[in-house]
DNA sequence: CTCGTACCTGACGTTGACGTCAGGGTTGGC
DNA sequence: GCCAACCCTGACGTCAACGTCAGGTACGAG
């Protein structure tokens, strides 16, 4: 599959998709030609590396981890950053969830108030 | 208080607090000299906008939506706006869930693995 | 008055994940 | 062999929330 249809299909820009390859979290071969062609399991690849940049991580992380994330094996170094990387998310969840919760508080508070007025 | 002192009890950099009298989120009084003085609230104030920098919004956003966080009050507009990013941040909450448990899975994987070859 | 510390206003630098543009080569159906 | 659609490699632009530096002013203890 080339670049194009694989982002379609993906949902990310071809651009991001060279920057994927640039950063080392993505791979292809190449036609005769110089274009660059990816196999089906580009796309699961592709939802993989989305997924831990919307969790926060960054590219140099993920590079770091995808290898385990993927293959299940690990060194221990690479298990400490596994840790440490749930427990940002993890600690993420509880700030989001805070911020959630106190603009719920507001969103009630409006809400009875213009009853009230009705 | 000054802004060094403002800085130091909130935990945040004294450019941080000039920035957010850039963005118009905080505001200060002068001396007769020019330099800023913060009333006690702005403490609580600076923890907000930090509360809500944290939770993704930006700083349009907060500037917008702190004065009916802050009174309670709000305009049907900014009711839309509150709900929107409310939501928005439950979605954000989804998808670090599902990232922090693929995170676990693969925790508990290279953990077992690492037991078995103990 | 003087010195040290804190503060002031610009204004340019940083970082990450791409967007975008220029100039040119590749593919493949007809 | 022609043409549209697609792809290539640089390389500069973007955006937000500050960091940092330069050059100068204010405050307050002694």
């Amino acid at each position: 599959m080339r670049i194009g249809q694989l982002a379609r299909r993906s949902g990310v820009s071809v651009r991001a998709l060279r920057y994927y390859e640039e950063q080392r979290l993505l791979e292809s071969t190449r036609t005769p030609g110089g274009q660059r062609d990816y196999p089906d399991e580009a796309m699961e690849r592709v939802q993989l590396i989305q997924d831990l940049f919307a969790a926060g991580l960054s590219s140099r992380t993920v590079v770091e981890l995808l290898p385990c994330v993927s293959t299940g094996v690990a060194t221990p170094a690479m298990l400490d950053q596994l840790i440490i990387e749930r427990d940002r998310i993890a600690a993420r969840i509880q700030d989001l969830t805070r911020a959630k919760t106190k603009l719920g508080r507001v969103i009630e508070n409006v809400t009875a108030a213009n009853v009230a007025q009705d």
